[in-house]
DNA sequence: GTGATACTTAAGTGATCGCTTCACTATCGG
DNA sequence: CCGATAGTGAAGCGATCACTTAAGTATCAC
């Protein structure tokens, strides 16, 4: 699989079930194979491995095979253009909030379109 | 609808959606009036409408009816908790990565369990 | 009032999702 | 070699998704 050619709708449509991200969580904490990721799920091993290839093609989860053992672990950068996106989103936010404030300071009191009595 | 019983599930699940970042990232702007957001879109209104529908019940977005305008915009606390729950995962594998230097500082040139000739 | 505007609601459709079962292949330990 | 372990692959199934069309309601401008 290419390295970054992952995208964002595919790291949200993945981030977006819990079971994912309860394996996400997991994975912070340090690689692990697929069967000691499944011991506490509550579902057959063939769904545990069809979240994993979900997670492995969205580019949040880098996983390598030796033997007959696959070790899965946490892909940092996917995870930081998720946050890089949400961050840049409220960045423009929070701008334009300042832009609105400063407005206001301007135009002190005005008054709104006061109703007539 | 209840302020902040919104769900990380609800949050990335409408976030998944490109056609649904796209609206946020135009609310991120400014508030806009349902048709007006729907006016570059090449989707009927009606599917528009569903799509702010999955956006207000994630959170994200608020919306307002004055008259027969609905107008909508981001919730910025929302975000903040999707972003939370991503710095949190890298803060949580970022701590184990120091760990891990510290360990591999004790014990310089570690053998790895030197294969046996 | 009339007519346009701004949604709203319901029903339907084809695609995708999350999961199961079952059969299968590879690898390791002894 | 044998049996247990670790994972793979395909088919199927009910539920949810992202739309559509079609018909409705409420509000505004005149």
């Amino acid at each position: 699989m290419p390295p970054q050619a992952a995208s964002l709708d595919l790291m949200f449509q993945a981030l977006a079930d819990p079971t994912r991200r309860a394996v996400i969580e997991r994975l912070c904490r340090g690689p692990m194979s697929v069967s000691d990721l499944a011991k506490p799920l509550d579902m057959t091993l063939s769904a545990v491995v069809q979240h994993l290839n979900v997670l492995e093609a969205s580019g949040l989860v880098r996983t390598e095979k030796v033997g007959r053992v696959r070790t899965c672990r946490v892909e940092p950068a996917a995870l930081g253009m998720v946050e890089t996106w949400i961050r840049d989103r409220r960045a423009i936010w929070e701008r334009r909030l300042d832009r609105l404030e400063e407005y206001l300071a301007a135009h002190p009191e005005e008054p709104t379109k006061g109703k007539k009595p």
